[in-house]
RNA sequence: GCCCCUUUAGCUCAUUGGCAGAGCGCUCCCUUGGUAAGGGCGAGGUACCGGGUCCGAUUCCCGGAAGGGGCUCCA
């Protein structure tokens, strides 16, 4: 169906067929592949657009369909300026959503992904997504999980990946563990149900040996990445540098190590707290008169959910363990607490109480009656206030370090504490390593084997992938441990190494373990001899351009960043930071907050695509706003959009110059008008500021209408040049209309690889500017000045204007400010 | 509690140390062989408030208010 190609292409009077367009379009993409990138032949030079790669959980979504529109915008300008632009897909495969619709219907988990994939596939072949179809990925295959096999094994072989006994975060909804990001505010990430504690053996990876370099490195990512982001990743990584001390234990052969960022308080410190479930507080109070309250006290804390923890207001609790701790500078013995305030796995689970300088100390202090002992002079005592201060001021009560301000006194007080061999400078982090067990079915098997005789035995590179095992006959539901375990044909087997019989590890690896590298995967994603091909890796990465939610500030992206450096340090990759630019697209929101099925608020987008077209919401969601904002529905015009889109399309049919026409006749105002507005676009999308691009396109539309209507006319070369112009800023963001112009102007498609139009410097300048000439800061006068006109011209010209000496009035000038060409202000006397 | 961001037309947002703008929405007019449409005209502003710098501040600085976001027993 083509009513209109057979019709004249001027009469301007077929009606904009926003459902014929997109039938005709898409037949025509499939066979010319615009978006293929890499071919051999290929010299244009490279860039790399990524969008974060969806979980195929259901059909897109109004969130989805901003995410990949702003994408595009990206991907196809970068196209237009004649760049290579890979521009890939692929899915997000593995993980609990998958597992739990699997459960509930009693099926495979793989049928159901391969399902919502094929549906998500489509339906962004439909709201022409340019996407490299060549290249997509399912992190659910084995053709690529088995590399998140080989990267583990990897870093098992470099002391990365360990296993160890820990008290985890424990989600009971989900029944598996969590790692530290995973979890939000004391809740389960996933399904908010309030985590809490158990003691397994998992494995960890080490990125805690990575936190200076992800602390450093984030200098690369300064104003290219959200200012946020990186905030939330340094408080994150959280840093510290101070001292540790050690104090003698009274009846203890060792002493103890405390973490402190404020040694210069030491003469402060008149108790000492070590972390209730700690092993050191069962040691300590083992065989004391406060063994039993220590049990009772124990079994509390160990009741105590994460949100009840985090409470700060939530008063201090401990116990006395009737032990006693030595200072190390003054001698003095002070009392030993065990308390939940204090954590077993930061620092070194055991601290030097400072009550007069730490809040949390005072807290304590107040609670049990401990005495609080001012060393820095802040002119407030604490004691009484009941605040603790933690400002610099001239120490008391110190010693040596009397009169001293706070830099000098943790000088003086490191030095003597190096001197007596009792402590030394020490850094700290809040990060933790990263735990990737998971006791789910649905994710990457975990290549170990483990032998009575050898221990961890990592499987074989020749016999990786270690395949999941078919999820027919295992019990999926979440009981606390893998499922994988039911599978007895495959969890038995024979020790590597030994040859001795031997059991695989049943958990699975944390998802984010795929998504840490999937990028690096898109380069070579049907290889089969390795993860990638680091000569073609280097080719492409880094990444370009990252867009994606900024649900994952911490999570992926930090991730994704220590795998990074460690395959920078394996000489894999020659780059240190894998996302140049980010952009985190805000979120669709209707009436103001999130949509839900539950508030009843959920708009759906195959219902806005049906009604307003595919191009009209693009374009809705491309000139909401900022792409960082949130969009809210409620406030958008789909068809608004649609209107313009018409008006826009209707250009198309007005031009009656031919293709090619020599456009430097053309009109001199509407060419102005489209060299500008390019100009002007094109500056707005490398900033990302699509929605002033828009805006722009917007305005040209309106300007050739009226040159069209009751200007130049529209057999005008300047017509063509702007609709031409138009067609081609629309292809970023409104595919379908773009190409039916493209088509309508007498162009071959596709509109997506005509370039973007060449901006001629001498159309953006004016050859008149209106100069406001003031009084005192008042328009009194406005002249057509030329832009080069000098600052002498134009005082001149300025004085001697009427405007100006009729508000004068024969009051004499004072000063005469000019700024050419703009503006003349004078100021009466 | 600490830190960050935002505040310009009814809505969503541009812009700029010097005339305050766009789209959407709205009024009215034209078109009635483009019609669940098209074209035109127009209304609409104390640029959150208060101080400062400057010839001149919506813009820069300080303070306040409102809204939004992040962090919060990490010693």
């Amino acid at each position: 169906m083509a009513p209109h190609m057979s019709e004249s292409p001027d009469d301007g009077r077929e009606a904009y067929d926003v459902a014929s367009i997109q039938e005709r379009w898409l037949p025509v993409w499939d066979e010319l592949a615009p978006f293929r990138s890499g071919r051999p032949d290929d010299t244009r030079p490279k860039k790399y657009v990524l969008d974060m790669f969806p979980y195929p959980s259901g059909d897109l979504h109004m969130g989805h369909a901003e995410a990949y529109a702003l994408g595009d915008v990206i991907a196809r300008y970068w196209v237009q300026r004649g760049y290579n632009v890979m521009h890939p897909i692929g899915w997000d495969a593995f993980g609990l959503p998958a597992e739990n619709a699997a459960i509930k219907r009693g099926e495979d988990p793989i049928h159901w992904t391969y399902e919502n994939i094929a549906q998500q596939k489509s339906s962004m072949r439909r709201f022409a997504c340019s996407f490299d179809w060549d290249r997509v990925l399912n992190t659910c295959d084995p053709e690529f999980y088995h590399w998140n096999q080989w990267f583990f094994l990897q870093m098992f072989e470099r002391g990365l990946a360990y296993r160890k006994d820990s008290a985890v975060n424990w989600c009971p909804n989900d029944q598996t563990v969590l790692a530290n990001e995973q979890v939000v505010g004391g809740l389960c990430e996933r399904c908010d149900t309030p985590v809490t504690k158990k003691k397994l053996t998992q494995w960890y990876l080490r990125i805690t040996e990575y936190a200076d370099r992800l602390l450093e490195d984030m200098a690369q990512l300064e104003g290219a990445w959200p200012e946020k982001v990186l905030l939330m990743q340094k408080n994150w990584i959280g840093r510290s540098s101070g001292a540790e001390v050690q104090f003698a234990i009274e009846g203890r052969d060792e002493p103890v190590t405390v973490y402190t960022t404020r040694p210069d308080t030491l003469y402060g410190a008149t108790f000492f707290v070590v972390a209730a479930d700690s092993e050191l507080a069962a040691e300590l109070a083992d065989g004391t008169p406060a063994q039993e309250a220590f049990a009772t006290y124990l079994e509390t804390v160990k009741r105590t959910s994460d949100i009840e923890r985090l409470d700060s207001s939530r008063a201090k609790s401990g116990v006395f363990l009737e032990r006693y701790a030595i200072n190390p500078v003054n001698g003095e013995r002070i009392p030993i607490w065990a308390s939940d305030y204090v954590l077993a796995d930061y620092g070194t689970g055991a601290i030097m109480a400072v009550p007069a300088h730490d809040q949390r100390d005072l807290d304590f202090a107040r609670a049990f009656g401990l005495p609080v002992r001012v060393v820095v002079d802040a002119g407030e005592d604490p004691a009484v206030t009941g605040v603790a201060t933690a400002d610099d001021g001239p120490h008391v009560n110190s010693g040596p370090l009397d009169g001293l301000g706070k830099a000098e006194a943790i000088a003086a007080i490191n030095a003597v504490l190096d001197e007596r061999g009792t402590g030394r400078p020490a850094v700290n982090y809040r990060l933790r390593d990263w735990l990737i067990s998971r006791q789910r079915y649905w994710g990457t098997p975990i290549p170990i084997i483990h032998c009575a005789q050898c221990g961890e035995v990592p499987v074989p590179l020749d016999e990786l992938p270690v395949r999941l095992p078919p999820a027919e006959g295992l019990d999926l539901k979440p009981k606390g441990t893998s499922p994988l375990g039911a599978a007895t044909d495959w969890v038995n087997t024979t020790c590597p190494r030994c040859g001795g019989p031997g059991t695989r590890d049943t958990d699975t690896m944390d998802t984010f373990v795929d998504s840490s590298w999937y990028y690096l995967r898109y380069t070579s994603p049907h290889d089969d001899t390795q993860a990638f091909d680091p000569a073609v890796v280097r080719e492409w990465l880094p990444v370009d351009q990252y867009v994606g939610g900024v649900t994952h500030a911490i999570l992926h992206l930090l991730y994704s960043r220590f795998f990074t450096k460690v395959l920078f340090d394996m000489g894999l990759v020659d780059f240190t930071e894998p996302f140049t630019r980010l952009l985190n697209q805000g979120m669709v929101v209707m009436d103001g907050s999130a949509m839900s099925k539950s508030r009843g608020n959920l708009v759906r987008l195959s219902d806005e695509l049906a009604v307003h077209g595919v191009d009209a919401i693009r374009l809705s969601m491309v000139f909401a706003g900022p792409p960082e904002d949130d969009v809210d529905w409620a406030d958008v015009s789909p068809a608004g959009s649609k209107r313009f889109l018409a008006r826009a399309w209707r250009l198309s049919g007005d031009v009656t110059s031919a293709p090619g026409v020599d456009v430097t006749a053309g009109d001199i105002d509407l060419r102005r008008a489209t060299h500008r507005a390019v100009s002007e676009a094109s500056t707005a999308i490398e900033t990302l500021r699509f929605n002033v691009a828009v805006a722009r396109a917007m305005e040209l539309v309106n300007v050739t209408r009226k040159a069209i209507d009751s200007g130049c006319g529209p057999a005008d070369p300047a017509v063509r040049e702007a609709a031409e112009a138009v067609a081609v800023m629309l292809s970023l963001v409104a595919p379908y209309t773009a190409e039916d112009m493209w088509s309508r102007l007498g162009h071959a498609p596709s509109v997506a690889l005509a370039g973007w139009p060449d901006v001629d410097p001498a159309l953006l300048v004016e050859d008149l500017v209106t100069c406001v000439v003031q009084v005192a800061g008042k328009v009194r006068e406005r002249l057509e000045v030329p832009p080069g006109i000098t600052e002498d011209e134009l005082r001149e010209l300025a004085l001697a204007s009427p405007g100006l000496v009729k508000a004068l009035d024969g009051r004499a000038v004072r000063t005469v400010i000019v700024r050419p060409p703009k503006l003349v202000n004078v100021v009466p006397a």
